[in-house]
Parts: structure tokens; C-alpha cells; sequence
DNA sequence: CGACCAAACGGACCACGGTCCGGTTCTTAT
DNA sequence: ATAAGAACCGGACCGTGGTCCGTTTGGTCG
């Protein structure tokens, strides 16, 4: 019964084998330098085991499949833009007011979104991020929402300020329709606005 | 160079053949029992092929792709909810105030999208209607806005109110969630009266 | 150090979406 | 009626995502 390797069996989750986590990263870089040099269409599951030196298999192992692995490779900005968000220089992090960094969320997504368009496509889910990005970001907004003063139903006032900004809807506006990035912007500011000042 | 003929070149978009025609409703006949039957899932390009008894090629020929023959699916219901829009009954229909027509837009809009969830994923475009439909339906919300006396960029105002409804957003809230159907459009609700009411 | 086993590996294999081209069928004009 | 030609048909064929299982590797314990 002694011994502190029993610690391990009750919160240690199947640390990952040393040729694993090797892999893992040269496929994760494989499959990046795939996207840069050839396009997301480029990225073929064959493609990035060939790449990275090793079988079909262990690709699918690792990230489960195809949108799996694309959303592995937006997981990396991802991570970067929490860490902005929370850390980071005003008016984005923390340092500005609630009004101020709502507006620099709203712009940073539109662009971050639009940047990584189909990647963020192919990475499944039907062009929504995934559970746990999306989850932060409503968070943040929620928070600066309730910081605002603006009553009602949060969760769902958050979403709809986020709904407009998701990959789809900006893919129909701005790629489709040809509008102006700087006009929807301008929307979604407005948007904002009455979202906020809003008596009930 | 005499001859009737010449006409048809200026205005005659390739009227369809009979045989073409026949098969084009067996597929979609055969398609559509597939989705009852099997779900979106079973609806296999060969699978639709042998049910309605014609070769693999014809499919694609008639429907482009995959996603095309699911579009074709939505596109039957998605013509009846805008016959339903333009000349059923109210509060849907014409008939009624724009407010009230708003309110019943918001609610067939989420119970049809939550209705066709999965074929709307498989429909492509990643997860948002055709551009027709899109069209269609932001035109009403323009429509309805101007009369409600809102200022302001009106298109960008319809995708805002249209976007928290779209496929994604409402998989996201209410099949991962699990968020209430009921609080969904009462949220819903709320940003409607937010976005209509606001001086500016 | 050697044995043991869970975990990881690799590539053959399968299913499905999509393409292609030689043969067939509808339409139209004479 | 018939010939010409465009449109259409079918199914063999290909590439890619995803699975499977026999084999290898790396950590651990005696």
C-alpha cells in the first residue's frame, strides 16, 4: 500500500509514451507546413503520415480523423488568442474598460475567424469552433456583458453577439457577397451598441 | 438564318429532356425515402442510384455532388416555407403587424432549421442554407425592420437577428447544451426587441 | 538485466464520393 | 419517316477518409 505510485493511478490520465508525443508533434508540424505549402485541400491524411515518417494509422489514432487533426492544427491560434485575451495588452486583455475590450473581441474574432475561414470549415462541427473554444469566448462576453450592466439572459445575449461572427455567416458576407470587411465590423458594432443599451 | 429558332438561343435555358426529367423525380423520390428510412446517413450516392434505378453518373449529373442532392432536398420545404411567407397566413403571411410577423418568422425559422439540422450539415456551405434561401430570407427581415421604423444598415441588422438561428448556433445551444427550445426563441425574442427598439 | 504487457505502430483493406468515356436515347429539321 | 447530333445514360475506375489486426516498442517490476 505504500509507495506514491498509487497517487498516480487516481489523477495521472494515461501520460502519453515518448514516441507518441514524438509523433504526435511531427505530425502536427507536417500537417502545418502541408497547409502553408499546398492549401488546406493539400492536407491528406496520407499525405501527413508519408510526411511526418510514419503510417496512416498513428495519424488516426492521435487525432481521431480528419477534422480531428484540422481541429488540432486551429487549436495552436486558439490557445494564442486565449492567452491575448487574458493576459495580454489592452485593449483586448485585461487593463481597458468592458466596452472597450467587447469592441476588441468583436474585431480580433472577425479577423482571427477570417483568417483561418476553411480551416475552421474543414475542422468540422459545421464551422463552429469547438466546444471549449467557444465556450471560453462566451464566458469572456458574458463577463463583460455583466460588467456592462446589461440585464437579461446572458448566456444567450452572448451568443447572439458571437452568432454573427462565426465562420459561415462572415464566409456568406464577406466572401460571397463581397461586403467590406471595415462595414461589417461597423455592424457588428452597432449590433453591440443596441445590445447593451437597452432598457429591459 | 431565317426560322423561329433564333429566339430560343436568346431565352431558352436548356429546357430539360423527358427522360431527364423522369429521373431527376426518381431520385429525388428515392432520396427522400432514404433520409425517412435510414437517416442523412444512409443516403449513399450509390444507394440513391440503385433505388431509383439509374446508374451512378445520372446522379451527379442531375445534382452536382452530394451536398447538391441534399440541397435539392431542403430546397422542396424550403419553397413551401416561403409560399408560406409570402402568401399564407398570418402571422407568418402578410396580414399581420411586422412585429408580430417578426416574432413568427424567429419561430418557424428555429423550428424548421432544428427540423432539417442534419441535412442542413450534409447540405454543405458549411452548414448555412443555399444563397437563394439566404437571400430570400434576409429580404423579409429587411422588409420587416424598415417597416418597423429601425434605422441604421439594414442588411447587416437582418444577419444579426438571422445568425443566432442558423444550424450551427442552435446545434450548438440546444442538441450540445442543451439549452430549452423555448428559452432559445425567448432569447431570441429579446435581441429582436433590443435591436428594434434602440434610439440610434 | 530480462521478462512482461499495455500502448503504439504500420500498412493492407474497405466504403464512399466523384470522374470519364463509349454506347444509347430523345429531339428536331428536312 | 429518317438521319444527324446533342443530351443523356451507365458503370468501370480513382483518390481519400477511416478501420483492423498482427507486430513492435517502451515503460515497469522482479
Amino acid at each position: 500500500m505504500s509507495g506514491p505510485h498509487f497517487l498516480h493511478l487516481v489523477d495521472e490520465p494515461h501520460r502519453e509514451r515518448r514516441d507518441a508525443a514524438r509523433n504526435r508533434e511531427a505530425l502536427l508540424r507536417a500537417a502545418q507546413q502541408l497547409v502553408d505549402v499546398c492549401g488546406v485541400d493539400g492536407v491528406t491524411m496520407d499525405a501527413v503520415a508519408t510526411a511526418a515518417g510514419v503510417g496512416k494509422g498513428t495519424v488516426f489514432r492521435r487525432f481521431e480523423s480528419r477534422e480531428g487533426l484540422m481541429a488540432a492544427l486551429l487549436n495552436h491560434s486558439e490557445t494564442e488568442w486565449q492567452a491575448a485575451v487574458m493576459s495580454g495588452p489592452p485593449p483586448l486583455g485585461p487593463g481597458a474598460g468592458p466596452w472597450e475590450r467587447l469592441m476588441a473581441f468583436g474585431r480580433s474574432r472577425l479577423d482571427t475567424t477570417l483568417l483561418h475561414a476553411d480551416l475552421i470549415r474543414e475542422a468540422g462541427r459545421a464551422g463552429t469552433r469547438s466546444y471549449a473554444a467557444y465556450s471560453f469566448a462566451a464566458m469572456h462576453v458574458r463577463l463583460l456583458l455583466s460588467e456592462l450592466g446589461v440585464t437579461g439572459d446572458l448566456p444567450l445575449l452572448a451568443t447572439a453577439l458571437m452568432a454573427p461572427l462565426e465562420a459561415p455567416v462572415l464566409d456568406q458576407q464577406v466572401r460571397i457577397e463581397g461586403l467590406d470587411v471595415d462595414r461589417v465590423y461597423a455592424g457588428w458594432i452597432d449590433l453591440a451598441r443596441r445590445v447593451v443599451r437597452s432598457p429591459s
